[in-house]
DNA sequence: CTTGAACCTCTAGTGACTAGAGGTTGTAGA
DNA sequence: TCTACAACCTCTAGTCACTAGAGGTTCAAG
């Protein structure tokens, strides 16, 4: 048995965080000790550990408690897994694209002032206050 | 003279994120008419026009803030400027390479599973499970 | 002068936490 | 067995950049 603290030492997910985790019900409420504290098994070290690799990897929380459901019933169908992961793979890669096209425009904006000049010929300024410098749409 | 919904068709930022941009400072308080409603004639506009072009490139209220009171004094060094810029840049290569990472095991992840299995055998849930079958690091 | 779209302020909600106040429990050492 | 104190508990509020809605007022066209 392990208590909150121990469990957040276990997966490196911080203890308010696993709270709040048990509070928007992605991972299910713990038993108590007579005294209240929470109290978890190896199952619940699984799990927090299902949840901590699916946020590193971007998953939302609403998208983890679907996965977690499904995990629960190794009968069902797994349409449901593969959909939600193609959606937050297409997701990546819509992020992907359009800081690409920020990066591009941000190298150019940042080599084209050194910092030694002055704010009324910054070239930093002048192509934030118009769009027309940069290459791309974003 | 332009009222907020005429601002807002302008520059493409809604009229309640104007408002709020007022509250929050970036965007410094319009006139207003004798009803209390708020006018903008053209510097409010090329003002709201920074502000959302620089969100668009993803730099924060605070940095935007910074960078407007700098265009405010032209004659000002721009060395703020441009650390605030490479400063963005750095952040913006950080996300790409993080989600690079992210990208790379998404697919493994999603190319590992047709949706035609059980959930008990599926590649995603046994992916998200355990680390050990992720090639990088995120 | 009437109508109604557009305006006003204020509060609360979003996602995924994080921080802090104020009080209680578990456990190791004396 | 007692005591000290780290770790636990709940609850509220704050973060960022908005967005939604309630309930009331103003502007401008006809
Ligand atoms: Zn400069
Ligand atoms: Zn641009
Ligand atoms: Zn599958
Ligand atoms: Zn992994």
């Amino acid at each position: 048995m392990y208590s909150i603290g121990q469990l957040s030492k276990a997966t490196g997910v911080k203890v308010p965080t696993i709270r709040y985790y048990e509070q928007v019900g992605v991972l299910a409420s713990a038993g108590r000790t007579d005294g209240n504290q929470r109290r978890y098994d190896q199952d619940g070290v699984e799990r927090l550990g299902f949840i901590k690799h699916a946020r590193d990897l971007g998953f939302s929380i609403e998208a983890i408690t679907a996965l977690i459901d499904l995990q629960q019933h190794p009968d069902r169908s797994c349409a449901d897994a593969s959909a939600i992961a193609k959606h937050q793979l297409a997701d990546v890669q819509e992020k992907l694209r359009r800081l690409s096209a920020l990066e591009a425009e941000l190298i150019r904006i940042s080599d084209g002032c050194d910092g030694d000049g002055v704010s009324g010929q910054c070239y930093v300024l002048a192509s934030l206050a118009d769009h027309k410098h940069c290459r791309t749409d974003h």
